[in-house]
DNA sequence: ATTTTATGTCACCTGATTGTAATATTTCTG
DNA sequence: CAGAAATATTACAATCAGGTGACATAAAAT
């Protein structure tokens, strides 16, 4: 999956310098010419990096990124910077630098420190998926399967999908329009009547013997789980 | 717990400096002025980080970090060196180094960057460059072979990757693109397909009658062990 | 430099999955 | 109860995911 990188830097060129190399060694890059936005979107976007100019019009770079640590947001940080004393280096790993650069930079010596610390930190994301509960039903959501009542049964993509959506949202009705955009995303020209046979599919797999009413189907909106 | 730090410099005056700064900061060191028996400590004792002079007598110090990953030995490595030049720090950095510093270095700054990357990596490379079990199959990463019910079996370098990481994580789904960033690392663009051949092969150098079912193809996902 | 080995990619095959359409059943309304 | 609308069920074709063997190139060994 592509890597996130947000850029902060007051100059607006060398901002633009920036979004377009990393753009162009392929990462997604979201880029601010001061840090007002940053906390908004570290809290919607998974960002895997984050580049900081030190001197900025608002708070110094330094300080930011010391009170994100202190909000135990730990996204690893290379500072860029045109201070290059041994102080201000060292208070700035100091407040929880990965790295440090100091302008000018080569940009290619940037790409490379950039993956290296990618390289470290990614690694260190294992993603723990989280199982979900509903009655006697078991999602497994890593192995995608379900154990019933101690009868493991297991799930394809789309079935898996489609039951988790349905206990994450367990007492509400989820009409077939919401779950063709979050079960079948992008997929484009999707019948409607599609979502029909998937659940009842999903049905047979989880209550063969239909008797349990997992599933209920909420006539002219669609389905909930109780 | 106490981390271990491998230093490898030729002018013994600052391997002994190096020695000292790190001891007093709360590390275990162990120092060397070449190479030569840097891979049976690594076999042997739980490295978290390498400090590497890159002009030694027996091999460039770039080189043999090369050699190092190239094995499979990823352990995180910050370069010490007398030359500055970019093209050198950037080579530096394509052989796996994870941070640069010039000499002469100020020794708080090296503190600090040895914390940075300890942090980094530290969840990572916990584990000794160890030989893993599972189930009759013991494999050495040492010689790259497994042990199948006595039966000695060479594995290629991408064969024991693959096999590691599955045992490692034995009981859990991998997919195909954390297998593409731990197994491939940096390469690029190399297609999810990929994975199926590397894993139709491994299975075939491990169970060559195909009837112990060691790696399980979980449709949609991945692989995994048992 | 030459040979061998390792590995990525491709084409093809198989079986599983899934969308659709045709048909049956249920539910609602009057 | 009849008729219409919504949903369930079934069958079938298209697609997809994964396995397999062949091949070309890259890497390693000699």
């Amino acid at each position: 999956m592509q890597e996130h990188i947000l850029v902060v830097d007051d100059d607006n060129d060398v901002l633009e310098l920036l979004e377009y190399t990393l753009r162009s060694a392929g990462y997604d890059v979201l880029g601010f010419l001061n840090t007002k936005h940053v906390r908004e979107v570290l809290a919607q976007e998974r960002i895997d990096l984050i580049l900081m100019d030190r001197s900025l019009p608002d708070i110094e770079g330094s300080l930011y990124v010391e009170m994100l640590r202190s909000k135990n947001i730990n996204i690893p940080v290379i500072f860029l910077s045109g201070k290059d004393s041994q102080e201000e280096i060292k208070s700035a790993f100091l407040k929880g630098a990965d790295d440090y650069m100091t302008k000018p930079f080569d940009v290619e010596e940037l790409l490379l420190r950039v993956k290296a610390v990618l390289r470290r930190s990614n690694s260190q994301t294992k993603e723990v998926v989280q199982n979900l509960e509903y009655k006697d039903i078991a999602l497994d959501l890593n192995l995608q399967k379900v154990r019933i009542q101690d009868q493991d049964v297991s799930l394809t993509k789309l079935e898996a999908a489609l039951l988790k959506l349905l206990i994450q949202n367990r007492g509400r009705v989820l009409d077939r329009e919401y779950l063709l955009k979050k079960v079948w995303k992008n997929s484009q020209n999707i019948h409607q009547k599609t979502v029909n046979v998937a659940i009842k599919r999903l049905k047979e797999k989880i209550d063969p013997s239909n008797n349990k009413e997992y599933i209920k189907t909420i006539r002219g909106v669609g389905y909930m789980m109780a």
